[in-house]
DNA sequence: GCGTCCTGATACAAAATGTTACATGCCGTT
DNA sequence: AACGGCATGTAACATTTTGTATCAGGACGC
């Protein structure tokens, strides 16, 4: 369950399920790992110590019991962060997000995510991530730091829907709010400078009830 | 894991436990040198002073403290790079490469050995930071040394964004104020003299929110 | 001393972005 | 089909951030 509503948000995933799985596991340098105390039963703040020997990576904490949260946060495993079963996925996910954006504070707005190819291309247009330009068939688009910084997250994210807790995470960093329509703003002034036609989107298309899809021509 | 990733893509690997280790591989005179700081403690910025006094070999940095980026670039150590913790493999070799092809061509032609950092050329400029010159495509560039060293800042983290924070602590050695409008001052009269329009810039640019970017061609 | 130049401070202008309000259109229900 | 609720588009406004002209103090050379 944990792992498909991971995926779903975009994450890679990788499951262990005693001490060896673990360290297999962290030879991949994950971001962060979840850790449930109740099926290994006290081993599972064995496997934390054992974690915390070799990686500093952020661990959340899952239990079922109330009292064993007072010893996980005073024993001083250096949990990143817990969650009491039973839980709501939604939570999770907030946890994850709020972890990976306390351990990872600089790569928040300029780099959403590591790894990327820092030009993309797409129907006419060149991305230059790290020189902060756009370049369509009539010349040098001139985006502003918001606009640019939402087609990056998009350029990263192609042929997926972002919800707009997604967006402002990789964006701003912090959480959306319901009442919150910058967002869709910003969607707005970009459409307008990279659409033809900006009332019928062909790149930046509107999934209703979700969010956003930047839909780029898949041969540049 | 880093070494036989790095040898699967071709590089030839050394390794080194401490300083003296360091000072036995630097005699092999590497291309460069990744550095991790969280092994020897703060004792990793020393073991980057002491090959900096001996060589100009390129540094990549690997950290996973947050906090200690902004150490790396405040303090004047001459990384070339650095990366954060938890990182991808794919990450790492995408700086690898990155700092091989910057740092190679440079030294080529004009000091063999001596000052890689001291000439720095882009977009038809040439900086030599050393004889406190910029040259244009038209001659000379007269610069105010505040000038000069703002520039200076960014030639060494091109491709970066540096909040006004880190401007200021580079230049200045003290912290910023949020009232101080000085760094902006100065940002708008360097741009009048290396900008083709200042209002437009395409060399240093302005990222609302977070600071400024320096963004030279990538091939000179 | 004196003039010149640099530099930070100040003030205001301009730009970018978040907020609000309302219009529009989609979708399920009756 | 008509209706109502809800999500989205967007214009208009407010706020925040940045650009820059201008001025004054101070450093420096003469």
């Amino acid at each position: 369950m944990l792992r498909r509503c991971l995926e779903d948000e975009g994450y890679e995933v990788s499951e262990a399920a005693d001490g060896a799985g673990v360290q297999e596991t962290l030879s991949r340098s994950p971001d962060l790992i979840t850790l449930d105390l109740n099926l290994g039963g006290s081993d599972g703040l064995t496997i934390a110590r054992e974690i915390r020997q070799t990686s500093d990576v952020p661990i959340i904490m899952i239990t079922g019991k109330g009292d064993m949260i007072d010893r996980i946060v005073g024993l001083e495993i250096g949990a990143d962060d817990y969650i009491a079963k039973p839980f709501h996925l939604r939570e999770v996910l907030a946890r994850v997000r709020s972890v990976l954006r306390r351990s990872k504070p600089e790569r928040a707005p300029e780099h959403p995510q590591a790894g990327a190819d820092a030009i993309v291309r797409f129907n006419g247009f060149t991305l230059d991530i790290e020189g902060r330009t756009l370049t369509g068939s009539a010349g040098l688009v001139t985006l502003t730091s918001g606009e640019f910084d939402l087609l990056t997250v998009f350029a990263k994210n192609p042929h997926r829907v972002l919800n707009r807790d997604q967006i402002m995470d990789r964006l701003k960093g912090h959480d959306w709010s319901p009442f919150d329509r910058s967002i869709d703003n910003q969607i707005a002034r970009l459409r307008k400078k990279i659409e033809a036609d900006p009332a019928t989107p062909t790149l930046l298309k509107t999934v209703r009830g979700a969010g956003y899809t930047f839909t780029p021509n898949r041969l540049p």
